[in-house]
DNA sequence: CTTCATGCAAAACATTTGCAGCTGG
DNA sequence: CCAGCTGCAAATGTTTTGCATGAAG
């Protein structure tokens, strides 16, 4: 096997593939490699990486068809962007809607918490301004369990 | 009177150059400037308007002294950066810590809603992920009253 | 076959940096 | 005075774009 992704990682990539081929989408082999890596993006990669990941199996991949890709899969709303202040992007396949992000500033992992207490902010916010709310943005930045045994040595 | 703003604006601009000077750094023209601007941001700006508008009054304003000038404030924790995915960014030297922030994404207004719902989440997530939480980010995003009145004409 | 995607290189863009000269304290 | 700031211009780094070639359907 070449990874080992439980099933609802494949669920999601066929997702993926059906809305791509449902718009008349073509699949690529280095579409197809890149759509894997978002689908099971646990990790949240950066476009960097996923380039030298598609690399690895085709090694003539250029960063702009990754951007592309990319680009396209945020379009269709099928990827989330996750764009900080530094400028660096990492980008979640598998959850394409707004959820909370924990991320550590050390080792620059990103999890995704289940807040129970989070609820109808969204509904507050609608009636304390007036506004309509469309989508909504939540990140917390510490330092994760692993690095603060790291740091305490 | 050059700006209409309140005495809590004075205040903070005071604050601000109180700290400055602490730190020995020197409260040049073009700084005050870029200081007064920041203390009264309601509007949260970007660095072009910073820019602009210190021009009107210093004409010879380069652009690299707004961002130096905004670098050092944002090291000092005493402006709060707004980096969206987008490349752009917006300051907010009034409440430089952690709030949330409601955007139009019209017009790209930008205001602080009072969220009484919003409490210790950050408690919550701190005991699920095992993670020391140092600071966090709430956006919501969205059209105003304003721009949904111009949209149904 | 036809259209769309790829990959290269150049362009675009905001932000940063180096440095000579200026100036606040 | 003189360390730190300014303003210019060049460098940087990331993302985008144009276009000729290649491949998906």
């Amino acid at each position: 096997m070449k990874q080992d992704h439980g099933p609802e990682v494949e669920a999601r990539l066929d997702q993926m593939l059906k809305r791509l081929r449902a718009r008349n989408f073509r699949v690529t082999p280095q579409r197809l490699a890149v759509l894997r890596i978002l689908a099971g993006s646990e990790g949240h990669p950066t476009v960097e990486m996923i380039y030298e990941t598609v690399r690895t199996d085709f090694p003539t991949t250029s960063l702009a068809t990754i951007y592309k890709t990319v680009s396209l899969l945020k379009e269709m709303g099928e990827v989330l962007e996750l764009g900080f202040a530094d400028g660096s992007n990492r980008y979640d396949g598998s959850k394409p809607f707004p959820h909370p992000h924990v991320i550590c500033t050390q080792c620059k992992k990103i999890i995704d918490p289940d807040l129970s207490s989070l609820r109808d902010l969204t509904k507050e916010v609608m009636e304390e301004t007036g506004f309509r709310i469309v989508t909504h943005r939540l990140d917390f930045f510490g330092v994760c369990p692993e690095c603060r045994n790291k740091a305490e040595s």
